[in-house]
DNA sequence: AGTTTATGAGACATTTGTGTATCATATAAT
DNA sequence: ATTATATGATACACAAATGTCTCATAAACT
């Protein structure tokens, strides 16, 4: 594909700049995110049909971040705990895409395509936490249901961390992960 | 004070209504929340001045029943972490305010009257969790700051459990006090 | 260098949400 | 039962955002 230096250049633009302001405030104006972008209001009407089109376009964007990040993960993992320590490395500078996504679970529902990728994600992510629980036997409370949803959890705590007290994702990651095997480890 | 029951109800209704709309989608617009109240749009001008009237109603709201939720734990706890494990107890139910608050950090930083009591609770939490660090002694890569972030990951981990899998407030209270205690545990 | 094409600026119509006002009706207060 | 008042429905003015269009200009392609 040959595509003009102008138009990539203005999409991401648009794009990065749409996924700041949507991230900060929902209704954030198309005017506004134009303006943020640094282009006029009508590129941003000729590269995005209206702004669901925008939306999905951002949703996009993030679901391939996140797969770009992660794809190195299944190679490099010597045991299922290292790919979890892994997947906390690699998807927690993604926070601002992860903000996005999670914000946006409703309206990736409603969209097939959105609704497809973002199933494969949970899926493997769910077949990861089952190799963890054949390899470490946590407590048996902790289902892989919940074990799933405390991994949010801690992508939020991270989240939170980087953000308010100004730490790396790197150091963000590591305290996270240090959770997770502290909680997963069925010693004690 | 001597308020007719017709306001009271209509207040309540759109009160609960604009909590559930607001959660769902931020740019809910008050058509919408009139209907879901089932009252008439003129009412909830009457009312409430305006939309941000309304929000900050419902923050007020929010913050209250978290008040109200907690204020027994100084006197019922035994030590920090038993105050831990109720806090995690008595606020799991409130997921929809907890959503409501967190995804409006930004707009309570605006109002000072709102500002204060979100400061007087976060105060509240930094010195439980100073009192716990002092109890338990767990590892020292795990400050203050990332305890506290760490609880709210863990509030949120609850709130999926509960949204997602149908899970009971009080399972997920203890599901997330046992991550908790797990992780802060000196023991190895 | 010449041609093509994306762009910014601005005008414009349309839509949508906000907030106000009125009035007959229903419901609470006494 | 009578009075007072909150309500829903509706109409309306207003503001703001959306989406479309045009045109001169600037930048990318060849």
């Amino acid at each position: 594909m040959n595509v003009d230096a102008r138009i990539k250049k203005s999409t991401e633009s648009i794009l990065r700049a749409g996924l700041a302001l949507l991230n900060e405030n929902k209704d954030a104006k198309l005017t506004d995110v134009a303006s943020q972008a640094g282009v006029g209001r009508a590129t941003l009407y000729r590269l995005f049909k209206n702004k669901e089109d925008l939306v999905t376009a951002i949703t996009h964007h993030c679901l391939d971040e996140y797969d770009r990040a992660t794809e190195s993960i299944e190679r490099e993992a010597t045991s299922a705990m290292h790919a979890m320590e892994l997947l906390f490395q690699y998807a927690m500078p993604l926070t601002q895409e992860y903000k996005f996504l999670s914000d946006l679970e409703h309206f990736i529902e409603i969209n097939p395509e959105l609704k497809q990728i973002d199933a494969e994600h949970k899926a493997e992510m769910l077949e990861l936490i089952d190799e963890i629980r054949k390899e470490v036997k946590p407590d048996q409370k902790l289902s892989s249901a919940w074990l799933n949803h405390y991994v949010d959890g801690l992508f939020y705590a991270g989240w939170l961390q980087q953000t308010e007290e100004g730490v790396s994702s790197q150091q963000a990651a590591e305290l996270a992960y240090f959770c997770f095997e502290k909680t997963v480890s069925a010693k004690a």
